[in-house]
RNA sequence: GCCUCUGUAGCUCAGUAGGUAGAGCAGGGGACUGAAAAUCCCCGUGUCAUUGGUUCGAUUCCGAUCGGAGGCA
């Protein structure tokens, strides 16, 4: 049957941040004729270059990316916008003949988006400003007890301390009509719709990747963070752009609160985190071949034998 | 030189009226479908500085030694 119904193949490249993703990228796309789609929550935003290191000018002049810097930061920018769009250029990639290759660290995106999630209309409202409202009276156990009525299987999943989590298994009933479980059925009916070739860069050695991170962070020092972060304290109303690891960490720097050298080592420990975060994410996924970066003198010529030889 | 305080988990510190110890932070593991660089859950054995002594038994009491902080000459 998949014979007659052959998906299109596209690369992803995952790992977690600081793990040399973005140049594997580029390399690849060079060697296989590609495009790279970024896969990244923040670095579809136009404020944070240096923050959500985004690739560089050399890097973009010399192989085309997508879905970089495109986005106001006071925009709400979600998952279900990304795999709209990331289908849209992964498409039109393939129609000029040549390979996508997904690059990004953002694990709920690059699933979503590969795993042919299909998220239906949904037209912003207060629905979840009333949850929330609702929920500071009664408290986040008794939403849950109501979640648990209209949708068992759910709820029985969630904490009761997981209050964003809760309030959208509540808000989707009142949105859709449907449950979450539901809902969530139906998104993934139809499976994905590339063949995909899933690449992952990591490092044996924890401890190398944290120097790494720590190094990095220095470098967004000198590359000027400090600035881009003052400006998207200064203007903050996004939502979601306000959350980036990178500026967030300076701002109790800015309001007097603690030092600069507090903020640095914050942000160092909070990209830590992340990074820890992001590995625990793509470990269940076990379709990806990874690559140990401390282990192997040149990932770009493994990946590239990996991909020759699927 | 003398006096006082202090030495417990990677860090900051509790504690045991003598029966080998526990918090926060760090760190580790997990979850994850419209905020995801977000959010949530789980995980605490360490020569209680070293060394003698008292004791059935000492991290806890006493002495000495070695660190650290402060005070007085």
């Amino acid at each position: 049957m998949a014979e007659y119904s052959k998906k299109p193949k596209v690369i992803a490249v995952v790992g977690p941040t600081a793990s040399g993703k973005t140049s594997l990228g580029v390399y690849l796309a060079k060697r296989f004729n590609g495009e790279v789609v970024s896969c990244d929550s923040m670095q579809v935003y136009n404020n944070m270059p240096i923050a959500s290191a985004a690739p560089t000018k050399e890097e973009t002049q010399s192989v085309p990316h997508h879905l970089v810097g495109f986005c106001d930061p006071s925009a709400n920018f979600s998952v279900a916008k990304y795999v709209e769009l990331a289908q849209l250029e992964i498409d039109d990639i393939l129609s000029r003949g040549k390979l996508p290759i997904l690059v990004g660290g953002t694990g709920l995106y690059i699933d979503s988006l590969l795993s042919g999630t299909r998220f239906s209309e949904e037209d912003s409202s207060e629905i979840r400003q009333k949850l929330e409202q609702e929920a500071e009276q009664i408290g986040y156990q008794a939403m849950l007890e109501k979640l648990r009525e209209i949708d068992p299987e759910t709820a029985a999943k969630y904490h009761p301390n997981d209050r964003k989590r809760i309030i959208r298994a509540l808000e989707i009933f009142e949105l859709h009509g449907k449950t979450k479980t539901e809902m969530d059925k139906e998104s993934r009916l139809s499976g994905g719709l590339y063949d995909v070739l899933w690449i992952g860069i990591t490092y044996k050695n924890r401890e190398l990747l944290y120097d790494r991170i720590n190094r990095r962070v220095d470098i967004m020092l000198e590359n000027g963070v400090l600035n881009e972060a003052r400006t998207a304290f200064l203007n903050s109303r996004g939502i979601t752009s306000v959350q980036a690891i990178g500026h967030k960490e300076f701002f109790p720097f800015f309001e007097g609160r603690v030092s600069l050298e507090e903020a640095v080592e914050s942000l160092k420990m909070e990209t830590r985190r992340y990074a820890k975060r992001q590995l625990t994410w793509f470990r269940r996924n076990k379709n990806i071949h990874w690559i140990y970066a401390d282990e192997t003198p040149n990932v770009g010529e493994i990946a590239e034998s990996i991909i020759k030889e699927n």
